[in-house]
DNA sequence: CTGAAAGCGCTAACAT
DNA sequence: ATGTTAGCGCTTTCAG
């Protein structure tokens, strides 16, 4: 009677808590097979005649029986839990990928555990260690700097599988076998920058928050510098705000006092691009009519407002899913990164958002 | 010696993974003490010798030992993970909550498991259900409609102790010992449409997302009752808009070509004033010029903008984490919810953010 | 098709 | 202070 043994546990109150304490043990006992039995009922009921079958999820039920995944999972030595890092949910980009995240995840029979970094690569460190011990199967992660991220060399190392959101593989990271899902993001910069460039725009300053510390920001930094360089344009050295939401008309102010003062920004992500909107009014400028302003992100939010925000689109949740799709497959083909030749980076279409806030220079 | 049988595990690459399968035997074994020991230098360490533990934790560390949680959880018959159910994170409400829930948590030592519902009943259930497998010791979440709530009532039958966010419990909620961590929706609203009432309107219409789905909504439109007949003004039926996030141009439209045409508008949440703030340009109408708009809410987002959005502002994060602190006293003082007479909904104090939108009527 | 038994990695009595 | 041992709930060989 293997069913007595729990009542040295503290105060454990029988039937109070249905569901909770009643182990396959009990419903095997009450179906009258054997453990084994009741456990490929519901795992293989293909190797179960269905009488039997039928009896086991009949005690189930009755008893209120809910599996303990813990007790599976250890033993499976797979926890079927993905791990998900990504450096805040305040920015709807990342919102929005969740979504998409969590949608692949479940439709796969995946958990999923999220943890956010902050862009701290301390705590990025120190959260991916969290997630390792929770014996997550694999992560998705976005990180500030994928070229300078210490924890992407530790999953190298250990050989964990993981895939980027967002940060995209280049030439170097594609030697570690590393697999990233991302729009093209110098590509996209470019074209959105040549769309400024078409609407009459010759001088365009990019702000950027932390400029140094997003892989992200170069990237589409050098796009602007492509599609500048096509038309014979000068590239204007960065303007970097400290904070990615805060206001900061000090800044802007200065900017648009200076002699050649700029037609158009672009602002390497949406929230910023808002902010820097809202500095412009503060200012006394109209936008688009006396500076246009391009974002990037296409955040649902962008669209939302008046005018519409004008940005470079990525297809943000559809990134999630396809990291988790990507994810999944890696841990298919088995445990190690590296012999997928498929690798490297998963390039997703982009669209322009152009109109809005974007118009002809004054 | 007990190491030696992992061998028969498919393909396990001895020392590709370091920490990826040494267990504690394997340390233990190491440091020359009994499993039991190396258990306790992590877990107990007064109760052994100082040197003893050295040898154990440089074991560890030589051999890159990372705990199996899964094998403590199970054995310690709770898993320190907290369910965490949130609508949606698109809203920047419950981001900026979440900020909270994980700062707290993870101070605590807890983990967390996230899920969104989207509002959806159905998927409330699936999702808890689902949270409820992996064996959380509580939950804290934010339903649609707590007083109309099946998973809410099935939490309460299983008793597993839940703090609820957002969603206030009300009396006939604190019979079933509900607790809840939220502004007082009612008095904040009132407060939030009397200081549009201090600025001199009168016809002031609630917008609000689904109404008759959301407690919220309804209590904040409650309070505009006590508002509008604290005043001796006609409280207005409520306008509702299909979405919380689209624009409803044509609805706002029609409300604007009425005979006494609203001079302000109170909307159930800062996502949608937002959203109508935007409609009401459209329509060529000037904020707060021509039409005041309040939001409830206080997403950082809100105060970004210019003009910055009036609103009723809840301290979002420390909803979060109060909740959490709440849940974990709870699991503490034993895990039946119905004896902690402390129980209830606990009131956090909000703020409002006049100005900027809100201006004279016309 | 079903049962018995051996663990997954860890902790906590219960002995020394 | 340390070792021995018995499981936590589940899956899965290996035998019948």
């Amino acid at each position: 009677m293997p069913t007595s043994r729990r009542s040295v546990l503290p105060s454990r109150i029988a039937s109070a808590e249905p569901g909770h304490g009643v182990t396959l043990a009990d419903v095997a006992l009450a179906a009258k097979v054997s453990l084994a039995t009741a456990s490929r009922a519901f795992s293989h009921p293909q190797l179960v005649r269905e009488a039997t079958a039928q009896r086991v999820h009949e005690a189930a039920k009755r008893l209120s029986f809910r599996p303990n995944l813990l007790g599976a999972k250890l033993r499976a030595q797979q926890t079927r839990i993905l791990g998900v890092m990504l450096p805040t949910l305040e920015n709807a980009v990342f919102a929005e990928c969740w979504r998409g995240i969590e949608a692949s995840a479940m439709a796969s029979g995946y958990s999923l555990m999220l943890v956010t970094s902050g862009y701290d690569p301390a705590r990025e460190s120190e959260r991916v260690e969290y997630l390792l011990r929770h014996r997550v199967d694999g992560m998705v992660l976005t990180v500030a700097d994928a070229a300078a991220s210490i924890v992407l060399d530790q999953l190298d190392r250990e050989s964990v599988p993981y895939v980027l959101a967002y940060n995209q593989v280049t030439a170097q990271g594609t030697q570690h076998g590393r697999h990233s899902v991302s729009v093209d993001n110098r590509a996209s910069a470019c074209e959105g920058v040549k769309a400024l460039i078409a609407a009459g725009h010759r001088r365009i300053v990019v702000v950027s928050g932390a400029f140094m510390a997003s892989d992200r920001a170069r990237q589409r930094f050098a796009g602007y510098e492509d599609a500048m360089r096509a038309h014979g344009l000068a590239a204007l050295p960065p303007v970097c705000l400290p904070s990615h939401t805060a206001s900061n008309t000090a800044q802007i102010r200065e900017l648009m006092a200076r002699a050649d003062t700029p037609t158009a920004f672009f602002c390497t992500n949406d929230l910023l691009a808002i902010g820097v909107i809202s500095d412009l009014k503060r200012l006394g400028l109209r936008v688009p009519r006396d500076v246009s302003v391009l974002g990037y992100d296409g955040i649902a939010l962008g669209a939302l407002v008046e005018p519409p925000l004008a940005t470079v689109v990525q297809p943000n949740s559809e990134i999630g899913a396809h990291a988790v799709r990507q994810l999944l497959q890696q841990l298919k083909s088995g445990d190690n990164t590296h012999d997928d030749a498929a690798g490297g980076a998963l390039l997703l279409p982009h669209t322009l958002r152009v109109g809005g806030t974007v118009g002809a220079p004054p």
